[in-house]
DNA sequence: GACCGTACAGTACAGTCGTACCATCAAAGC
DNA sequence: GCTTTGATGGTACGACTGTACTGTACGGTC
């Protein structure tokens, strides 16, 4: 039996563990992440979770952050990848790393949605979920619009901010039908393209 | 002590069971909601939700229905109060129904989004949810908007299903959004009257 | 008035939960 | 080489879970 080294990295070895509960949750619920469950799919004892976060609340913090961080990093790169491109198509890009089009943001929504319910029911979840970072999306979106506005490519009687914020409220009630199997990714996707239609056009 | 009359009102009793179950799930969050606790927010004995309802499942499933039926009926109630207005009006007073406005729907909604949550990791419950009349809310949409457009409201050049299916997708959005607490309830009625300016002013 | 089915209450059981505790084993410091 | 400490496994405990089983009081039928 293979033993691991002595001084464990311990950023490491958190995220194991935390990998394994998001696992978990996309494929059999975040009810179903017990301490047993997640230690089993991490490969390790029930001990070592409680090693590295001493209750399961903390866990669960834990999951929510790390799931957080990286929807906020495929944003922020659909964003960069566009970078040079025009403001209509920044919005795009931007906007359609919202819809669920494979399996893993499939699993990514999946886990978001379980503890945005529990978060409905527990304060502690919902301030760390949602003080953190739940308007910056919106100002990015305003400031997109903004600069539009400014290029000419626009319309001035436009709000940017009402844009901004149904924008953002589209791109999410297009995942949640896609999510629903009310529709196929590709047909949200339309859908949003057709709402920046008419955004830009007229 | 009194007692239930004999032969008791099965419909009634099983109303009275799945009420408890929902309150639950809406102040403490369905993980909350066991076959004991059910029971003592019913007034009635673990055995008594058993004989009506046999399985777990099935009382889950009952509160599904129930909340389900009972968003249908509110949704039509608004529709229907509004019957002799405009189009736009008519397609307002639909919308703003799926906006939580008050406790009430606010619990509503915390009861759904958990619901929701549990059917993304459970066929069973999926299947139950979603094929029954996900897509006849944007039919009712649809047709609004077709009697707009037949009507001059509403410029021909405007895709009906699309913006049928954007509206939907738009206000859901917006409902999360308030559920969030990115913004209030009046925020984002203010937010979808202005999509609704954008589309019939146009 | 005997009998049967309905509508419950109470309880027991096997399993899982989070967590606390103890043992161990390898590396580091002396 | 011995001791300390970081990292881990194993296990036990009390609480809770869904469900099955048993008992029993009442209403209706004959």
């Amino acid at each position: 039996m293979w033993r691991m080294p002595k001084l464990a990295d311990h950023e490491e070895r958190r995220a194991l563990i935390v990998a394994a509960l998001l696992r978990i949750a996309a494929s059999r619920g975040l009810h179903a992440a017990s301490m047993r469950t997640v230690a089993a799919e991490a490969g390790v004892s029930v001990s070592t979770v409680q090693y590295y976060f001493h209750t399961k609340e903390q866990l669960l913090f834990a999951g929510l952050q790390h799931q957080a961080e990286a929807v906020g990093r495929r944003i922020d790169a659909g964003l960069e990848a566009s970078a040079t491109a025009g403001v209509r198509d920044r919005l795009y890009a931007w906007l359609v790393q919202l819809i669920p089009v494979d399996e893993q943001q499939r699993a990514s929504y999946t886990v978001f949605a379980a503890y945005h319910a529990l978060a409905l029911t527990d304060p502690a979840l919902a301030e760390l979920s949602y003080t953190r970072g739940s308007g910056e999306l919106e100002n990015v979106l305003r400031a997109l619009l903004a600069d539009a506005q400014q290029a000419g490519e626009l319309s001035s009687a436009r709000d940017v901010g009402a844009e901004a914020g149904n924008l953002l409220a589209l791109a999410t009630g297009l995942a949640d039908s896609v999510m629903a199997n009310m529709r196929g990714a590709e047909a949200a996707i339309a859908l949003l393209h057709y709402q920046l239609d008419q955004l830009f056009d007229a």
